[in-house]
Formats: structure tokens, C-alpha cells, sequence
DNA sequence: CGTGAGCTTGACTAGGTTCAAACGGGGTGG
DNA sequence: CCACCCCGTTTGAACCTAGTCAAGCTCACG
């Protein structure tokens, strides 16, 4: 096994930090590595809800597929970020890999039978859930009521402050999703982002070198323009 | 005391469903009963989240409201719904009643207690908020990648399944929120609604009468409008 | 050095917003 | 009892933001 908890992104993730350093082995006894290669999924809509997934490393998106193929990304997920929590016999979302992505994947009853001996460990399995149902009503609002100015503000913010864990704290990160799943992500276009893009680049707000390092310039502007930007900003 | 737990509309809620006729008693002393008018919040963004709610009767709205006035409706609760499940000091969201509305106030230690005897409660509130994360994630699909005809047909056969259960299975109901309300939670405007409801009125596929009675004359077209509606529909 | 996927830019279009006016129904006061 | 008003809704017309279509660019990779 290529996993040592001690060193890992996740370590200190709501699920994990839970387990001190000698208890954290009897996560990982019941724990199955995976491994998926960019452009792979981690799990489809119709696969059956039988497994959890804490990711180690990498990014991937939670996405939906209509069948005209219009998508939607619901989020994007960070090392110590969770999946597959859900009711129902199916996922109703997949998980696609932006990265190379190494995950811990449990059988939620092996999670559930350690809830007797770690009873905390329920409480953050149901924070865990608390806390992206709040997530997801920011990006309700942002998506409802967000222009697209808005929106890409918002991005590059909520991305930076995802991100700062992993590269340091440069105000400087690379993407790593493509305009198209920036575009999926905001409800827009990828021509949208673009231009929206090209436009914070113009008024010196940020910078951009190879199309996917970012370096935010101003973000206390950034901020404003992510709350509101009108004909008259 | 005007409860009576064996004839509330929520008796068959996720929460109050796991006690049987004697136990219910348990949860309803510690239940707080609640009586909001119409136009009053039964809570407030800034509100500590000490308390969790489930509607007896009529119909709320969950919205934020932006600075500026922009506002977003995240869900419509109706009897047997869950609200203030919350991380953090404070919900970030309020809750609005649409109409004149009952509800149980439980101080969450309270429910918490009630772990000890009954398992199962804790894992109902569990999942309840998963719920209530996968039909947010429908949302999101809704707002980032759906027209504006094609979210009010969706909008209308979710009402309908939603309200079935009170009116009967006529495939008439009345309407509790105004085209305002409708429109934010769409993600559109109150002129855009209105215009939407006429199309469909126009092409025959509902009736709408004194503004408020919708009736669904062709179901199965409408859910065809909401899954894909284009230039060449 | 050529190729192609992903990104940018431009011109045009269209769906939805904005602004404005008119409608309708319920409630109030004369 | 009726006239009036008010609020929510509908409808119309102009406008504008973002989408669409198309061309050209960049850069990583073979």
C-alpha cells in the first residue's frame, strides 16, 4: 500500500482528524486506495451508493450530465474534500478527475461500524454533509443571481482560498480545470469566461502566464466585483 | 397546547415518523410550538443556530438576501419539511412564510438527548439533510443550465408533486408564493414568469385561474418542456 | 516543425432584463 | 353599495448581456 496517513493532504480533514496517530490505523485497515487518472471518474450517477471517498490528492469536479448534453458542475473537490454522500440506491452525480487523483474509498458500513467505537466520528460524518449543503446555497445565489462579471470574481476567489493550503499563500495558483469547466461550473459559456477573464487581466486585477496560472493582483476589488458589479462600477 | 401530533400534517415527516403513537409524546414535550403569519420570518440569517424546525402547516420560503436587494429563494418548505439543519453560529439563510404557518421549535440539545433512546432519530436527521443536499443539487442544474421556459415547467410539476399530498390528486393546485417569489427562485424575473405561464397557457398545456389555481392539463408534455425546450420545440 | 486541443477575439444573434403602461381583483372608505 | 385605490400581474417595446458561430491564436506534444 502507497498510503501513510501521516503524510498525507487529507490528514487533516474532518473524517480523518477524528483518529489520532495511532487510531488513524484502524481507518485505514478498512480503507481501499484508489487511484484514477485524469479525464477518469471516481464514480458514475448509476453506480450504487455503497462507497465514501476522501480525496488524498488531486482536484475533481462533481458534475451532472443531461442527456442533450448540456453539463453542470456542482463543485470541486480539494484533498480532505468528501464524496458520495447521498440517499437513494444511486450517486445521481458523477465525480471526474481534473488531475491524477489518489483517494481512501470506505464501504459506508465499515465507516458505520466504527461509529460505536468512535462515536464522534458520526457527528462529523454529519458535519461533513452540514457544512457542503452550505456550500452549495452560496452557489445557488451565485448562480440564480450572479452576472457573469460576478461570477468569475467569485471564482477566483473561491479558488484561491481552496488552494492556499497546497501552493502556499502567493495569491499566486494554477487551474486546474479547463475554461470549460470553469464555464460548466457558473452556469456560462467558455467564450463568457474568456472574455470575462481578458477583461479582469485589461484592468489589472489579476494576471494570467499560460493560460492557467492566475496571480490575483487586487482582491480587495475583486471582492467588490464578486458582490456587485453594475453599468455604473 | 394546539398540537396534536396524530392528526399534524407532518406526523409522517422523516423526523416525527420514527416514534410510534405513545413515544411521539417524548419528542412533543420538548417540542416549542410555533405560530408565524404571513410575511414574518420564522428565522433570520443572523439568528444563532440553536434551534431546528419542522413545518406542521402552510408554506415558507428559504432565501437570502443579497445587499443589494438581489434576492434568492434556495427552497419552498412545506408540512413535514426540516429547516435550520446548519453548521456554524449562525444559519445563513432565512426563512419566510408564505403563508400563515405552524411549526415544532426543537432546541437542538433536546433532539440531541433523544439520541440515546432512539438511534434511529439521529440517522433520520442525517438523512434529512442529505435529502435536502440532493434535491439542492437539482437546483443547481435548474439555475446554471436550464431556460427560462424550461424552469417554469419544472417549477410546476415540482409544486404539483410537492403539494399532492395536501390537495388531493387532481393535478390542481393553488399556488402559495406570488410570481416575485417564483421568480427568485427560478433565477429569472417577475416578467419573464409571467410570460413563461402565458406560453404555456397559450399552447394549452395549463389553466391558470385568479392567478393562483394551476391546473396541469398535459403532464407528460411538460416534463418533456422541462427537460428540453429549443428553437425547435 | 507540424498538429491539435484549448483559449481568445470578433461579429452577429437571441433570450431575458428593464422600463413603462395597462389590467384585474380584493379591500377600504365615503 | 359603489367608487377608488393598491398590489400583483400581464403585456409591450427597447435594450443589453450573454450565447452562438466562426476565425485565428498559443502552446504543449509528437
Amino acid at each position: 500500500m502507497g498510503i501513510d496517513c501521516n503524510n498525507c493532504q487529507a490528514r487533516n480533514s474532518k473524517l480523518c482528524s477524528v483518529f489520532d496517530g495511532d487510531s488513524i490505523a484502524e481507518l485505514f485497515e478498512i480503507a481501499i486506495p484508489v487511484k484514477v487518472e485524469k479525464g477518469s471518474y471516481l464514480l458514475h450517477e448509476e453506480d450504487s451508493t455503497k462507497y465514501v471517498y476522501n480525496l488524498s490528492s488531486g482536484v475533481s469536479a462533481v458534475e451532472r450530465l443531461a442527456s442533450d448534453g448540456r453539463r453542470q458542475i456542482m463543485a470541486f473537490i480539494y484533498p480532505g474534500d468528501f464524496i458520495g454522500v447521498s440517499t437513494g440506491p444511486a450517486y445521481s452525480i458523477s465525480d471526474r478527475a481534473l488531475t491524477d487523483v489518489t483517494a481512501c474509498k470506505w464501504h459506508i458500513r465499515d465507516i458505520e461500524a466504527l461509529y460505536v467505537k468512535y462515536p464522534e466520528l458520526e457527528q462529523r460524518v454529519h458535519e461533513i454533509a452540514t457544512r457542503v449543503l452550505a456550500a452549495t446555497m452560496d452557489q445557488i445565489f451565485v448562480l440564480g443571481r450572479k452576472n457573469a462579471i460576478e461570477k468569475i470574481a467569485y471564482f477566483l476567489l473561491y479558488i484561491d482560498k481552496r488552494q492556499v493550503k497546497f501552493d502556499g499563500h502567493t495569491d499566486e495558483f494554477t487551474l486546474p480545470m479547463t475554461r470549460a469547466d470553469i464555464a460548466d461550473y457558473l452556469g456560462i459559456t467558455v467564450e463568457t469566461v474568456s472574455r470575462a477573464f481578458s477583461l479582469l487581466k485589461k484592468k489589472g486585477f489579476i494576471e494570467l502566464s499560460q493560460n492557467w496560472v492566475v496571480r490575483l493582483l487586487d482582491k480587495d476589488t475583486l471582492a467588490e466585483i464578486a458582490d456587485h458589479f453594475g453599468p455604473n462600477s
